[in-house]
RNA sequence: GGGCGAUUAGCUCAACGGCAGAGCUACAGACUCUUAAUCUGUUGGUUCGGGGUUCGAAUCCCCGAUCGCUCACCA
């Protein structure tokens, strides 16, 4: 059974989904693993026709706690410890610092055909919906302190609430400690050495903890949540589902002031993504956003998906790991077709549904697949139609749809080819100097190659496929396999054993530098 | 030091108490203009090591190794 069924299947009565991200800055391409493992969950208890409803939380009462280095430090230095929502926004077409962050990341939610019902934290709190719970927890902060000693080990005051004021001296959320409830107000002071990111201003005074006044601390916050929202299941990032974590605080919390079950919860691993192919230096990086505009949505989702969540998940936008996605996505798809030709109504597999809840719509869209790998190649062809190419590969005409799919393919290709590629993985044409490799040529293979210079050099059309016959038909009167003597004029001009068709490859450069090129490696010892 | 998770073919992963599998790679063939293409086939395993439970263990238990994450505050 598809893990998401699993899930689906163990649930009874109605359900409630919830996720919730800080809108801290820009968004890691990890951070969607959450993301797409609820959405996948939801959408596992729709297809199993059970009620159910997908929530997502903007956490932007939280403070700034550190400005990112691709913002200007100076300009942001000042609101450090502030809550999210009332910095200002670092772009245009937004109102603050979160919803700037927020909505990007909504776009990329867009894309993949995530759509839960958003709400943000400051609305929920400034409009009163979070005031029962505020009073009850300011009211039982003795359980909430027992809760943290008990399962984290966490000593807290005496006097210690579990609640933050937004400073009404210096608008600081980080910096505040409330020591004292009276039912209607709390005693909180701005404390000068309470972080170690950001000062407090030492400010001190009453204050109504109500209406966005202040809030809960995270742990204490996320059970407001849950039994505001009716929240029955929200999984956890590994980080937070440690013995004596985050999340096991909160239960505690939940148990205690509430008597209430914590909503369902499984940990979900990282993705690990390998750093050092990342190319910073082309401003082209691992967020979110980035890999969404690289990869089409189903091939997005299909990646964090078809592992189940408490496997880590390797991602690195390099060849190997990119090719092996699109053609993994391709077998599975071909799988479906043929199963689809067999039966009416396929029972699919596990491997099946991965493809199936992959899909940014409800129905799996078919395609005839072109090979991702082979696209690379040919766009590194100069000069090549790479449509007219595609046609001539494809055993089928290519439909509509087809067409969409090649061409989506088309652009991730190039674009790949041009923001994250390393040179090794791209054809490198060597102009200036023979590539080394060709020292390892055999002397039948130079001979070869001072043949077929003669024969191209009195070649009247120099065009693709007459040099192509040239190629073959030089190898079979000197008696050379194939395979010794194309390797021998891939290694002449690429460094490598194998390319693109050759006669193609040469039709393209000067005459007279490939004689050259020829006859050079051929007397080179 | 404590906790959690992982470790299966060269690589990426599946199998979760019932014959250890797939894709890719590699290798070998086929396609008599044949070159990042296509097709066929083959190789490849002490399931990290050691012990135990069981008719039967990759799977469950114990000991150990390695890797990753986590254990003040914040999230």
């Amino acid at each position: 059974m598809f893990w998401a069924d699993k899930i689906a299947a163990s649930t009874q009565g109605e359900q409630v989904v919830n996720d919730s991200k800080t809108p801290s800055g820009r968004v890691h391409v990890g951070s969607l693993r959450g993301v797409i493992v609820h959405d996948v969950i939801y959408r596992a208890l729709k297809r199993a026709e059970k009620p159910v409803k997908f929530l997502y939380g903007i956490d932007d009462y939280d403070a700034l706690d550190s400005v990112p280095n691709y913002l200007d430090r100076d300009k942001f230095v000042p609101y450090l410890g502030q809550p999210l929502c009332n910095v200002p926004s670092p772009g245009e077409g937004a109102s603050d610092y979160a919803k700037y962050y927020s909505s990007e990341f909504f776009e990329v939610f867009d894309n993949l055909g995530v759509r839960p019902q958003i709400y943000y934290l400051r609305d929920l709190y400034r409009e009163g919906k979070l005031n029962p719970y505020i009073d009850r927890f300011l009211q039982n902060a003795h359980l909430v302190r027992e809760a943290y000693k008990q399962v984290s080990n966490a000593d807290r005051a005496e006097n210690w609430y579990p609640f933050q004021v937004i400073c009404q001296h210096c608008g600081k959320i980080a910096t505040t400690v409330v020591s004292d409830y009276n039912g209607k107000e709390v005693f909180y002071t701005c404390k000068p050495d309470a972080m170690s990111y950001v000062e407090g201003c030492g400010g001190s005074g009453w204050v109504s903890p109500f209406d966005g006044n202040g809030k809960l601390p995270w742990k204490v916050e996320w059970v407001a949540k849950w039994d505001l929202l009716g929240v029955t299941i929200e999984l956890a990032g590994k980080d937070h589902s440690q013995k004596g974590g985050s999340r096991d605080v909160a239960n505690a919390i939940y148990r205690k002031v509430y008597g209430k079950k914590p909503p369902f919860h499984s940990p979900y691993e990282f993705i690990l993504v390998g750093g050092t192919k990342m190319s910073s230096s082309k401003g082209v990086g691992a967020s979110a956003k980035e890999i969404s505009e690289l990869l089409p949505p189903e091939l997005l989702r299909f990646l964090m998906l078809r592992t189940q969540p408490k496997t880590a998940i390797n991602f690195s936008p390099n060849y190997e790991t990119i090719t092996r996605l699109f053609r993994d996505y391709d077998t599975a798809i071909e799988k479906y077709e043929k199963l689809l030709a067999s039966e009416e109504n396929p029972q699919l597999s596990k491997d099946l549904l991965a493809l199936y809840y992959s899909q940014v719509g409800d129905a799996i869209r078919t395609y005839q697949p072109f090979d991702f790998s082979t696209l690379i190649s040919l766009l590194q062809v100069p000069h090549l139609d790479i449509k007219a190419e595609v046609e001539k590969r494809s055993e089928q005409p290519l439909d509509k749809t087809d067409w969409e799919v090649v061409n989506e393919r088309i652009r991730v290709a190039q674009k790949w080819l041009d923001d994250y590629a390393d040179p090794e993985e791209k054809l490198v044409l060597y102009f200036d100097e023979i590539p080394e490799s060709t020292g390892d040529l055999e002397v039948e293979q130079r001979q070869y190659l001072s043949q077929l210079a003669d024969n191209l050099e009195n070649l009247e059309d120099w065009e693709g496929e007459a040099l192509q016959t040239e190629i073959f038909s030089t190898s079979k009167a000197l008696g050379l396999a194939p395979k010794k003597a194309f390797p021998a004029v891939y290694r002449s001009f690429l460094g490598k054993e194998r390319g693109p068709k050759a006669g193609n490859l040469l039709s393209y450069l000067e005459k007279s530098f490939v004689v050259k090129r020829l006859r050079d490696v051929a007397i080179a010892a």
